[in-house]
DNA sequence: TGTGATTGATAGGATTTGACTATGCTAGGT
DNA sequence: ACCTAGCATAGTCAAATCCTATCAATCACA
């Protein structure tokens, strides 16, 4: 049974006649008999009487033809609404951000899109690079903000900003009024930092590293703001992107001027990945505010 | 959009592999590739996200899936309806029948039958021939129980029977107690005919002609019950064939010697017209009846 | 009653298309 | 680093659809 068969059945039903469906199906009369023949065989059954110059269907033409013409309806349904999926910007979204993002990136960008297109439905997940890039891969994200660059072969990355590292130190600390401070500075501070499974630690400690010092840590959370309080209270000194820079009264926040003393973040997406209008609005969205200030 | 298509699409979609979606629909893994690609085109997006070694739908695909399932399962459903309607002595039959036949013959053939297939149902019209054969041209009805031969091209006739005429006359009469009668000796007498669209009445006319007879008609009645009644009171005398026959004390029935003084009943057929299991059951049903008595 | 026109079926050749084999390329596993 | 698995590509082939031409039958009209 194929879907032009049923076309041309249909179409017979219609115009009570093999010509003029023949006209209407822009196809030739033989054509269209041999189709409706070998449909009839394929069914068994005799779908139209042919009485001289008349057609007319045939009990079971008229049990089928209901079926065919809710098939071919199906059909233009099925088509119709991909159709539809793809020409508006409407439908599901899901991205992952990592928490050290997160509220100080997301905010604004994700309000802005949700009120331009409001049919969208934008589902957030917070998680470390990790877990995201795994929820990636299965496909319950379409796409993860965090920082790149992103090794793996399996996926696609696109910059939107890069931003300086500063220093958090108690406003009493004597480097605190400095425009600009190396790490070799700070080797001996204690270290606040974020848990290990945070990307941005290992950025810290990386550009530690670059710096010959070796952080000796002795708080861990999940946040900065955690962080940022225990530093205002004089218990360390830690190291934060642009981004996560909060006035506070106890806080001085100064530029670390160490080389390559920074943090890029990305959007990743998954390779081979097929994105739809949404995704790719949203990701275009995500552009325009690549170098703007939270 | 092809079946096919949908087929293969739906196959990816279980199985989460090209290569054993085609060996589950028995088609090389490069042909099923193009015909999905196909697909993808016609619809404008990408149904799969080909991922390594992993394929998994898109949001377009999770949304085409369950269409594509609905179609093809509406086809297996139109196709088992006709399967089924074929296969089993079910449906609908309309048949019509003359008022000189309908009361005589039809009730045991019909009792019978839908007690044979308690799935069906017989629907009858009772007209003249002229209207019965409008309305077997126009599909109302699926055969016609009438007088035959019928001439018309457009039609096939089977006969049923064949029974001879008597003349009714009231018992009085003074050939009442004859085994036979010929036309020519009721020459005078006051006939009593069926009304003009009654076939019957231009079968007894005929026969009166090939007799040399003209009847004088002075009554005309839609039924024999009637013509009965009125001939066992002494009106005049009448023709009827065997099946009309009833006991009366007031008529006699007396056989009609005259050359070809018959009436054949047949079941007429639209050429052409195609048949259903139930509709060719009825028609070999009435074949039993053919020489029976009622 | 015959003749022309209309309509569906049939026949045979041309074109399209779906399927197959062979092969390439990339990703994953060892 | 090699090997395997899996989808895509290239080229060929066969089948199915479509076409034109024609036939047979019906119907309208003279």
């Amino acid at each position: 049974m194929e879907v032009h068969q049923l076309r041309y059945f249909c179409a017979v039903s219609e115009t009570g006649s093999f010509t003029r469906a023949a006209e209407k199906e822009q196809v030739a009369q033989p054509s269209l008999s041999q189709q409706i023949m070998k449909l009839e065989e394929e069914l068994g059954v005799r779908l139209f009487d042919r009485l001289g110059r008349t057609v007319r269907l045939t009990g079971f033409g008229q049990v089928f033809l209901p079926r065919a013409r809710a098939i071919l309806g199906e059909m233009k349904a099925a088509k119709d609404e991909v159709a539809e999926r793809q020409s508006s910007v409407s439908g599901p979204v899901s991205i992952g951000v990592i928490p050290t993002i997160a509220p100080y990136f997301l905010p604004l960008p994700l309000a802005l899109f949700s009120r331009k297109y409001p049919q969208t439905c934008i589902t957030v997940v917070e998680d470390v690079t990790a877990r995201l890039m795994d929820r990636l891969r299965a496909g319950q994200i379409d796409l993860a903000i965090l920082a790149t660059p992103m090794r793996g072969h399996d996926v696609e990355s696109f910059t939107l900003r890069t931003e300086r590292l500063l220093a958090i130190l108690p406003r009493a600390h004597h480097l605190a009024k400095k425009r600009k401070v190396m790490l070799k500075e700070l080797r001996d501070e204690p270290f606040l930092l974020l848990r290990e499974d945070h990307c941005f630690r290992d950025t810290a400690i990386e550009v530690c590293k670059r710096a010959r010092v070796m952080p000796r840590v002795v708080f861990e959370s999940g946040q900065f703001s955690s962080i940022l309080a225990m530093v205002g209270a004089g218990l360390g000194i830690s190291i934060v992107p642009e981004m996560a820079v909060e006035q506070r009264p106890d806080c001085a926040f100064v530029s670390v001027g160490d080389d390559r003393a920074s943090r890029t973040i990305g959007v990743v997406t998954l390779k081979g990945r097929y994105l739809s209008r949404v995704q790719l609005a949203f990701l275009a969205h995500l552009q325009t505010f690549a170098q703007k200030e939270a």
